[in-house]
DNA sequence: CCGCTTTGAGAAAACCTTTTCCCAAATGGT
DNA sequence: ACCATTTGGGAAAAGGTTTTCTCAAAGCGG
């Protein structure tokens, strides 16, 4: 049988505080701030003296008290519209490491699509004094339902629709479209289809429009853009309508997908027909979602996002800030990243 | 362009605080507080007047005064070490939408594999006063690379292992076993067969324990489970080992896999061996993670393990243990739930 | 030995709210 | 009219830290 004692409120001895650092000391408490801050003037035997002391109580300042009076909490909000989505970990985690070696602590805030729910986040974040807020969501051209407008603290946007006049964050979808088409370019490859989401999207435009752009650039026909919904379905329906029609000749010798799931199914189709990737076609898909990208046969060449570097651009971009750093307000384009595997095949030797 | 006071640092003025309501109210701050607390005796007007000057202001007390004050800050600590995982996200979406309606807010802290970041995470949670911490992670049967034990404040463990004498949640991983192999004797199904990922997990061995148990209880023959890796690639070498000897009459008619991935690889395996899910074999999947169980075809039914009511149980008990209540400890488990899409079959008529 | 500067350290205010105690006025009972 | 009680509201302390101001002692030039 534990005892009561053992078994009692886990609240052990309250947190030891400053003042009893220097009773220990033998010093005043204002003293005592000094020493352990590096500010004000005294013997370095006092400093040192006083330092041990707060090293053996085990001493750590109560982060409240030191924010209510330096009026700044050293903590941020990161609000998310995103709950099962792959987007936002990545994002977040890369706001978290940003932050923390500075000593900052972020709140999650999972605000679904659900104005209600925003709101009660966004007043609970205000009431214990935030330093700013990171708004992050699962589409780069959606609003999160929340209004982050007049806030009196600074918000940066990352991978999601930023306010007008705000500092936002997000992929160069463009540019992760051209490092896909080119890479296809550099590999012979030249009858390139482009097998994408639902144009209600905004990135399924950028992601066509630089499609277009380079082939026209090298000279090349591009094919109208073949719009469906983001999934392995679609992938497979689209292989059919690509590769369809008798005559070899007019097939594709390469299909970039908008996402990863249509490439899966894109490369499952063309396998089910006996087509072979990367030797007759070679495919890149869009996220590397790596369960997804390795789990294709072959494992799949897709584009990288970057979002965990987004994610720690966001944050620093938050801080400096918070820090009374004017930012260039706008939409700042993160580059994306190539990532090789095998369905896309090799350079001509 | 802009003027330099539009453009100026985004800080407003400062929140409006009680000493000011009082003021414009015509009374002390003490009477102010009492009013907006329902405290204390005054008049009915005195009370409705002060209420009403602090809402016109738009008063918000600073949550750092009263955290400070009242010893309680109506934070928490989310430790997790699943940065990429499916499942940590919708058990952290548990448990902050479990807190927010109680006005307690969620510090993220990912902590990954890594020691030093662990112990980071914890002292800034510690100097900002959290109430508690509920520690996550990707596997049931590991520790964080952070001690909890000495905390001066309660820790609840969700879907990670808990420290000997701490409160523990978890999924009930052999419960969820019996649902789906119950399911398939529920079908008529009679040769079952289990596909899990490696050994050195314990819930493989939770679930194949389970698998065994029902099997036996209904008098049919357990055959030895395959153990291999998470993965689809598993799945597939699993049905070539499983379907591969000649004589149908030995094939099973039914497969539980560990994961859904795998269940994944089952299924595409067996339709290339002409092999028709669900009319000649069963499958379920374990996870119930929609993105694949929804893209296999046919859709996969999954034994999904509630880990959103998982995250929400955990930010209740810890709410409770910060109250005070004591709590059984140990570790509990939550009930799996069986999600039935088409790749099982329907009841015999 | 005297006035001036420097040095070392403490007192107190400030941050914002809650809560305990206290006091004056009003009320009620006789 | 007097005492006892209730009512309405304020003063002040508390919570833990930082920072400004103050002040005594010591050092120093003449």
């Amino acid at each position: 049988m534990v005892s009561d004692a053992e078994s009692a409120p886990v609240s052990a001895k309250p947190p030891v505080t400053l003042r009893e650092v220097a009773a220990a000391a033998g010093v005043s408490v204002a003293t005592a701030s000094k020493a352990l801050n590096g500010q004000g003037r005294m013997t370095a035997e006092t400093r040192e003296r006083i330092r041990e002391t707060a090293r053996r109580l085990g001493f750590r300042p109560n982060s409240l008290a030191q924010s209510l009076l330096r009026k700044r909490s050293f903590t941020v909000g990161l609000l998310t519209n995103d709950t099962y989505g792959r987007f936002s970990l990545p994002l977040m985690a890369g706001v978290s490491d940003a932050l923390v070696d500075k000593g900052v602590s972020v709140f999650l805030c999972n605000v679904e699509d659900d104005q209600r729910l925003g709101q009660l986040h966004v007043e609970a974040m205000l009431d214990k004094r935030v330093d700013g807020i990171v708004a992050t969501g699962k589409r780069i051209d959606r609003h999160l339902p929340v209004d982050l407008s007049n806030l009196r603290i600074p918000v940066v946007y990352a991978f999601t629709q930023p306010d007008p006049g705000a500092v936002g964050l997000v992929s160069d979808d463009a540019g992760g479209a051209r490092l896909a088409v080119e890479q296809f370019l550099r590999l012979g490859r030249r009858r390139i289809a482009h097998v994408s989401g639902p144009a209600s999207f905004a990135v399924v435009h950028a992601r066509a429009g630089a499609y277009r752009d380079v082939l026209t650039e090298n000279g090349l026909p591009a094919a109208e853009p073949l719009l469906g919904a983001w999934s392995e379905g679609w992938g497979h329906d689209a292989v059919a309508k690509l590769f369809g029609k008798a005559g070899r000749e007019g097939w594709p010798d390469a299909v970039f997908c908008g996402n990863d799931q249509i490439a899966r199914g894109v490369i499952d189709a063309l396998r089910e027909r006996g087509i072979s990737v990367p030797e007759d076609v070679g495919v890149i898909g869009f996220d590397n979602w790596e369960i997804v990208a390795e789990a294709t046969r072959p494992p799949l060449t897709s584009i990288d996002m970057n979002l965990a570097s987004l994610g720690r651009e966001a944050g620093l971009a938050l801080l400096s800030l918070v820090d009374g750093q004017p930012a260039a307000p706008g939409i700042r384009k993160l580059p994306c990243r190539l990532v090789v595997r095998q369905s896309c095949g090799s350079p001509p030797q």
